[in-house]
RNA sequence: CGGGAUGUAGCGUAGCUUGGUAUCGCGUCUCAUUUGGGAUGAGAAGGUCGCAGGUUCAAAUCCUGUCAUCCCGACCA
């Protein structure tokens, strides 16, 4: 019998319930008693583990190094880069008091650390033989969001934000892109996702950027969601925080500076390009249990010993396995485990015992079979790179069916209101951009690299276009 | 920040119009029987009704404020 507690809001009856309720019987997040504050619980956080543990070796592979900054900026130093003041200051938590004693200088809690970062960088960097230089770092931000959803936009949300500095604007711009291309290859070879890569409108950069790059992905409610970007900063910041180094011409000169970033924001990726109606489905890659372990009739002697053994055989194999030995039926352990997305669940009852067999399902697609005792450990390898592929085609073909050409105002609309994409001719004048935004409340995602032009006209002004662009309603 | 809705046990709820110290289901705990798709029976524990004021002999219920969550806009990553 289904319980209305024990089980989810449908996608179709109501996709933001669907998202809610997903987040919290997963058990990925807990609310706080603060707004967009919010608890990160085990399963949800070991996701994001998964995540790091992957793009801190990525990073580390390019010369990357980690470091850690305050938590807090002055007032005075965060004012130095006017851009980028004005970008962040309506949503910036500031603590005006330390102690009993009122603060001269407010702090500010780092929304970013582009300024620390710069105020450091000024300290260390005084010769070409100091550069380049990759920090990263590892923490939550805070900006005081006026609307916030668990992992979309919170409050306070962890990430990693790179800063760099380079001799040269060709360097720090390839750095820009070799850094997407990262962020690129997480989605593609451990979350599953297709992302959409390419460089944001002047209208969207990021406040104080030359050119900010994005990786952008669709939701299944037709929505895209920016899920990184990487900024190019030419030596704006440098100039202003007064970085500069003796060049090998004997010169002074200011270096050239990237930021990029992912968030937690990646979880709510995943859960909604990959769940359905039986709650999350997680990719292999990034799964904290990858396999689950359901034994049938356990009390029967030597079930639990053969479930056991297995265990052992898979964790051995660096797998990450867990055995529900709990006194729940299996098939509320079946519907658990859906719920929490485990990639594969291997079942073992005595009449498996006897046939020297087990049961292997796949989340993804609910397909079961069952395999030789000898194969279990090649088969459930197999399984995680048949279901990562299966997952990334699924979202890929999605990505496919909901990416639309559009020629006129009318087909935008159109597209817009299929949900996804609507791929379009750009004359390049933010009038236009504000137009759309203005008709139909969706905003230049991007202008997507690999894009071949399909004409001439921007279909808002018609003035000669030669950039083609994607607009998306967006999270 | 505007418009709307909602806050009662871990979760979902009844009660509020018409004030009298809280209903039911799931879950939890104990025992037994069970176990191949969310088991069954018996017993038990668990709530200062989001928070703070006010009205009243008496407030979950009426009034004011405030906080949080959800939805729609605006804004922003």
């Amino acid at each position: 019998m289904e319980n209305k507690n024990d089980s989810i809001t449908r996608q179709e009856e109501d996709f933001a319930q669907w998202y809610t309720d997903v987040c919290r019987k997963a058990e990925l997040m807990d609310y706080s008693s603060v707004k967009g504050f919010i608890i990160y619980r085990p399963y949800g956080y070991a996701i994001w583990e998964q995540i790091q543990a992957y793009l801190d070796h990525e990073f580390k592979e390019v010369g990357v190094e980690n470091v850690y900054m305050p938590l807090v900026i002055p007032q005075s130093l965060f004012d130095r880069e006017k851009e980028h003041v004005e970008g962040f200051a309506p949503e910036c938590l500031v603590a005006t008091q330390g102690g009993p004693n009122v603060l001269d200088d407010k702090l500010i809690i780092r929304p970013t650390s582009e300024t620390l970062f710069c105020e450091h960088y000024a300290k260390i960097i005084k010769s070409y033989r100091d550069l380049p230089k990759q920090y990263n770092q590892w923490c939550s931000v805070v900006r005081w969001e006026k609307t916030t959803r668990p992992f979309l936009r919170g409050s306070e949300f962890l990430w990693q934000e790179g800063h760099t500095m380079y001799e040269t604007s060709e360097e720090a711009r390839q750095d820009a892109l070799r850094m997407l291309e990262i962020y690129d290859s997480l989605g593609r070879d451990v979350l599953a996702i297709p992302f959409v890569k390419g460089i944001k409108t002047d209208k969207e950069k990021f406040a104080g950027a030359e050119e900010t790059y994005s990786i952008e992905a669709l939701m299944p409610d037709g929505k895209a969601l920016q899920s990184g970007t990487t900024h190019y900063f030419g030596n704006g910041f440098s100039r202003a925080f007064g970085i500069q180094y003796q060049s090998r011409s004997g010169k002074l000169e200011n270096p050239y500076q990237t930021s990029w970033g992912v968030s937690t924001r990646l979880l709510g990726s995943i859960i909604m390009v990959h769940g359905d109606d039986n709650g999350l489905v997680l990719p292999p890659k990034v799964a904290p249990i990858q396999v689950v372990i359901i034994p049938v009739a356990q009390k029967v002697p030597g079930v639990l010993d053969k479930a056991r053994e297995y265990k052992e055989m898979l964790k051995k194999a660096g797998i990450r396995v867990k055995l529900d030995d709990s006194d729940h039926t299996p098939g509320w352990k079946y519907a658990e485990y859906e719920m929490k997305g485990v990639p594969v669940r291997l079942e073992v009852g005595p009449r498996d015992i006897e046939n020297k067999v087990v049961v292997l399902a796949k989340r993804n697609t609910g397909e079961k079979k069952t395999v030789n005792e000898s194969d279990i450990l090649t088969t459930v390898t197999s399984l995680f790179s048949e279901i990562h592929k299966e997952m990334y085609q699924k979202a890929f073909n999605y990505l496919l069916e909901h990416t639309t050409e559009v020629h006129s105002l009318d087909e935008l609309k159109a597209a817009l209101d299929k949900g996804g994409y609507a791929k379009m001719m750009w004359c390049g004048d933010e009038a236009c951009e504000n137009k759309i935004k203005e008709l139909y409340q969706a905003t230049a995602r991007c202008l997507p690299f690999d894009e071949m032009s399909f004409g001439d006209t921007c279909p808002v002004c018609g003035k000669k276009a030669d950039k083609v662009v994607f607009f998306a309603k967006a999270y």
